[in-house]
RNA sequence: GCCUUCGUAGCUCAGCCCGGAUAGAGCAGCGGGUUUCUACCCCGUCGGUCGCAGGUUCGAAUCCUGCCGGAGGCGCCA
C-alpha cells in the first residue's frame, strides 16, 4: 500500500490502541486544507478514556511514532493534528509506484469468488438506456475486481423465456426465417417485437397459436426450440455488435438466460416444500417472508407458483442464486439491476436466507441505479415518446465526437479520428453515467458529457492526451524516464504526487459500496491536479535533473490516468 | 395507507456509510494571468436557510425522530 495517508493509520494504530486499553481506536486519518493531513482521532479518544484532548494530542506527536514520515506535526484547534509529510519519505514511496506495473495497487488478500449479474437485455426487444447504466455500471465493476484479483464470473441474465415467446416464435413463423432474420440483423428488434405484439392484441387465431406454441416451448418440442434457438441467435448477434461499439467484456461466454434455470426450478421448489416453508394463498404457492408487508399490512407473499401451477419469475431467481452458490462457488454476487426492482430482490435473497441458501459470509448485493432523465427531468425518451434506443446513442456519441475533432483538430489524419472519436464519444457516454451516484438519477445533456472543460471524460483523457504530447515533442520515449529519481520541490508536484499515491484507497474505497463515481472523481482530481502541477511547474524548458524529475512524475501520470480510465473501461487516446 | 429512496449554489453534481476546523467542484457571470500545450489551462471573485422542525453531541450536511416535497414498489408479467 502506497498511500501515505494509510500509512499513517498503520503506524498511529498502535498508540492508539494503547492509549485505548488495548482496544484498537480509528486515529481518523483525513486529507487536509491546511497541511498534508489531518488525525482526528484524538478527539473522540480522549472523551472515550476522560482526559484532554488537546494534551493526549500531543502526547501523540511526543511519541515519535511518526517521526520518520512527518517533517512536521501541529496540534490545532480542540485537539487536531496537523501532519506534514517529509520529502525524502514521499519520495521513497512514490520511487515504489514508479517502478510497480500494478501502480501501488496490492492484490486483495482474501480473494473472492463474484458473480456480476449485468446488462440483462431481453431477446427480440431494443436495448435501451436503462441497459446502457447496468452494462457500464457492471462491466466497470468487474474490470476494478478482476484487477485486485478476485475471480470475476460476468453472467449475462438475458430475458429469453417465457410467455411472449409464444407470439414471437409465431410471428417468426409468419415472415419467414429470411425476412425476420434480416429485420433483426439490422437491428431492428423493436420493429419486430411491436408487430407481434400488435398481431397478439389483433388477432384471436395469432393468440390462440401464439398460446399454444408456448405450451410446445415448455414441453421442449424440439420444432419449436429450433426456432426459439434462431431468435435467440439473431438477438444475440445483434446484443454483441452493441457491446462492441460499447467496448464492455460481455461475450457468449458470460450467457447466463433466464431459460438456463427452468430445468432447475422443480428441485429448488422441492427444496422449499420439504423445509416447509411454502403456504397456499388464494390457490398459489407462496412463501412468506419476514418483514415484508402489503399495502393492508397483511404479510407480502413471494409467488413461487400461480394458481395455474406455473413458476414465476421469482422462482427463477432462486434458482439462480442457488445455480451461483452451490455450482458457481459464489461468494458475492452483485445484481447490477435497477433500483425498482429492489423489493423483488430483497424478498429472493431473504427467501433464500430462510431456505439456507444464503448464510454468511456468502453475499449478495443489489447493486441498484436509478434512471437516466431527458433535459425535462422525466424519464428519457425519444421524440416518438419511445424509450430511447441504446445503439443511436452510441451513434449519436461518436458521430458528436468526430465532428468536434474534425473541426478542432483539423490536423489528424480521417483515419486516426475515427478511432479516436470512438474512444472520445463513448467514452464520454460512459463517463457521464459513471461519474454521478449510481443510486441517484441523472440528467443526460449532450453538451455537458461531451465537454472538454469540468468533471467529463474529454477532459481526462484529453489531460493523458496532453502528457503524450509532451513526449512526441520533446521526442522523448516515456519509457526512458522511468529510472530517474522525482523530486518533490514544488507544492503542485507534492500534491500530485501524494494523488497519485492515493490511487489504490481510491479503488478501495469505490469497492466498499460498488459505486464507480468514487473513482471518478479520484481520476478528475487526479487530472486537476496534474493541470495545476502543469501550469506551475515548467518542464521541458526547466534545467536536468529537475526536468527529468517532472518528466518521470508526468509519465506516472499519464500511466495511473490511462490505468485507472481504463478501470472504468474508458480508452485513453495519445493524441485527441 | 405501508415500505424504499432522493432533496446541498442559477444549472449539473461531490461530500453523508465512519460526525470535526470557514460546506467543495464544474458550468454559467465578472476580473486577472499563462500560452512549454491541441480544443486548453491556472488564479481570484460572485453565488448556499445543506427541504423544514426537533433531538443526541464539546461539535451535525453527516447520526436519531417527526413533518413537507419528488420518484419507485406493494399477489399470480418479467
Amino acid at each position: 500500500m502506497s498511500d501515505p495517508l494509510a500509512t499513517l493509520s498503520t503506524l498511529l494504530a498502535p498508540i492508539f490502541a494503547e492509549i485505548n486499553g488495548g482496544a484498537p481506536s480509528d486515529p481518523t486519518v483525513r486529507p487536509s486544507d491546511r497541511a498534508d493531513a489531518q488525525i482526528n482521532g484524538a478527539l473522540p479518544l480522549a472523551k472515550r478514556v476522560g482526559s484532554n484532548p488537546r494534551e493526549l494530542a500531543q502526547q501523540i506527536v511526543d511519541s515519535g511514532v511518526l517521526a520518520d514520515v512527518a517533517s512536521e506535526l501541529e496540534v490545532a484547534g480542540p485537539g487536531f493534528i496537523n501532519v506534514t509529510f517529509a520529502a525524502a519519505f514521499l519520495q521513497a514511496q512514490l520511487a515504489e509506484v514508479v517502478t510497480d506495473d500494478r501502480l501501488g495497487v496490492a492484490r486483495a488478500v482474501d480473494t473472492k469468488r463474484v458473480v456480476v449479474d449485468y446488462s440483462a437485455p431481453n431477446v427480440a426487444k431494443e436495448m435501451h438506456v436503462g441497459h446502457l447504466r447496468s452494462t457500464v455500471i457492471g462491466d466497470s465493476l468487474v474490470r476494478m475486481m478482476e484487477f485486485l484479483g478476485y475471480t470475476v464470473m460476468r453472467e449475462n441474465h438475458i430475458g429469453d423465456w417465457g410467455r411472449p415467446f409464444g407470439m414471437l416464435i409465431e410471428h417468426l413463423l409468419d415472415l419467414g426465417e429470411d425476412v425476420a432474420s434480416e429485420g433483426l440483423s439490422q437491428g431492428d428488434l423493436d420493429g419486430f417485437y411491436k408487430e407481434a405484439n400488435a398481431k397478439f392484441k389483433d388477432s384471436e387465431p395469432f393468440q390462440e397459436r401464439a398460446r399454444s406454441r408456448v405450451v410446445l416451448l415448455q414441453s421442449n418440442d424440439e420444432d419449436t426450440l429450433v426456432l426459439w434457438r434462431r431468435l435467440v441467435e439473431m438477438s444475440n448477434a445483434y446484443f454483441n455488435r452493441v457491446y462492441t461499439k460499447l467496448g464492455v467484456l460481455l461475450t457468449d461466454d458470460d450467457l447466463a438466460g433466464e431459460s438456463q434455470y427452468q430445468s432447475l426450478m422443480t428441485g429448488v421448489h422441492q427444496r422449499l416444500e420439504t423445509q416447509g416453508l411454502v403456504r397456499e394463498s388464494d390457490g398459489a404457492t407462496v412463501v412468506f417472508p419476514a418483514g415484508f408487508k402489503n399495502r393492508d399490512g397483511d404479510p407480502l407473499p413471494m409467488i413461487t407458483k400461480s394458481k395455474t401451477g406455473a413458476f414465476m419469475y421469482a422462482t427463477s431467481d432462486l434458482a439462480c442464486v442457488v445455480d451461483r452458490v452451490e455450482r458457481l462457488g459464489a461468494d458475492l454476487m452483485l445484481y447490477v439491476v435497477g433500483t425498482p426492482q429492489a423489493n423483488h430482490l430483497q424478498m429472493v435473497f431473504e427467501v433464500c436466507r430462510m431456505a439456507s441458501w444464503l448464510k454468511e459470509p456468502t453475499q449478495a448485493v443489489h447493486v441498484n441505479f436509478g434512471s437516466v432523465l431527458g433535459a425535462d427531468g422525466k424519464m428519457m425518451r425519444s421524440r416518438a415518446g419511445d424509450s430511447v434506443k441504446l445503439v443511436d446513442l452510441l451513434d449519436e456519441a461518436v458521430e458528436r465526437a468526430d465532428a468536434s475533432i474534425a473541426e478542432k483538430n483539423p490536423n489528424m489524419a480521417a483515419e486516426e479520428r475515427g478511432a479516436v472519436a470512438q474512444a472520445v464519444g463513448i467514452g464520454a457516454l460512459k463517463y457521464a453515467d459513471l461519474s454521478t451516484d449510481r443510486i441517484k438519477d441523472y440528467v443526460f445533456d449532450w453538451d455537458r458529457m461531451l465537454a472538454f472543460e469540468g468533471n467529463t471524460g474529454p477532459y481526462l483523457q484529453y489531460a493523458h492526451a496532453r502528457i503524450c504530447s509532451i513526449f512526441r515533442r520533446a521526442t522523448i520515449e516515456r519509457s526512458a524516464v522511468r529510472d530517474a529519481p522525482i523530486v518533490l520541490g514544488h507544492a503542485a508536484e507534492k500534491a500530485l504526487a501524494m494523488r497519485i499515491m492515493g490511487y489504490p484507497s481510491a479503488i478501495d474505497n469505490t469497492l466498499d459500496s460498488y459505486s464507480p463515481h468514487k473513482l471518478c472523481t479520484y481520476v478528475y482530481e487526479l487530472a486537476s491536479d496534474f493541470s495545476s502541477f502543469y501550469q506551475e511547474c515548467p518542464i521541458l524548458k526547466s534545467d536536468e535533473p529537475m526536468r527529468t524529475s517532472r518528466l518521470a512524475l508526468a509519465d506516472l501520470t499519464a500511466r495511473v490516468l490511462e490505468h485507472s480510465l481504463g478501470l472504468l473501461g474508458i480508452v485513453a487516446p495519445e493524441e485527441m
